[in-house]
DNA sequence: CAAATATACATAAGAATATTATGCATTAAT
DNA sequence: ATTAATGCATAATATTCTTATGTATATTTG
């Protein structure tokens, strides 16, 4: 199953900075790479969503950049900028407590084990 | 809390088509007075995303309405059709879905009871 | 009883953010 | 040699929300 796109819209932003936060320093493709892995190809975070997305969170201060070349290719990593740490740990308490109230809105039960 | 308005998004037509589905026959306000009791106030659905809502999921063939007068002013009813109780069901099954990779990819753990 | 609030519909301008398409360029695989 | 993968980016478009506005009736409160 891939999520229809409205899901993962207000998402975006809380996955890729969390990924920043356990990976230390990632550049853009790999980002998306990580998640489709992850996800089982359930996430696939389409370049033209994830771009706009990256220069908005370095814009807001939440991530630092630095750029590479491997070989002739550049490459542009990004990193959690202390901002960016205390900002995802809001992010993710804030969508973990939107989804209990989603729970119990749309009456969903714990899948048994 | 109420929730940052990014995380409502593309939550919205599931919302209202479970509320119909648990109350048969509701009209515009009162399905968003009921989410803001049921929610505590987390979830306030504004009239400019719930009216446009409303048509798009008569357009889609997922409710039926009708009108009636209480006093001299209009109430429009909506009911779920028979393509939306089954489209509601679907709705839900992928928004479970999404909510536990989204916990998996986010590592949020169960809160304790 | 007048004013404020609540009820009840609706649309429009604007903002935010995604999709889809396109562009450029290098490197690896068939 | 061609295709696929890697890697950045932007632009046109679509979707869907916020905020503001409009209209009108009914109820509550000072």
């Amino acid at each position: 199953m891939i999520y229809s796109s409205e899901l993962i819209k207000g998402t975006l932003k809380t996955i890729v900075l969390k990924q920043l936060e356990n990976n230390k320093r990632m550049y853009g493709y790999e980002i998306t790479q990580r998640v489709k892995v992850l996800t089982s190809d359930r996430i696939q975070i389409t370049e033209g969503a994830l771009y706009p997305t990256l220069h908005a969170l370095e814009a807001e201060g939440l991530v630092t950049t630095e750029t590479e070349y491997i070989g002739k290719r550049i490459r542009k990593y990004y990193t959690l900028s202390p901002d960016g740490k205390t900002r995802i740990d809001e992010k993710i308490s804030e969508l973990a407590d939107f989804m209990n109230t989603m729970k119990f809105l749309l009456d969903i039960k714990p899948q048994p084990l």
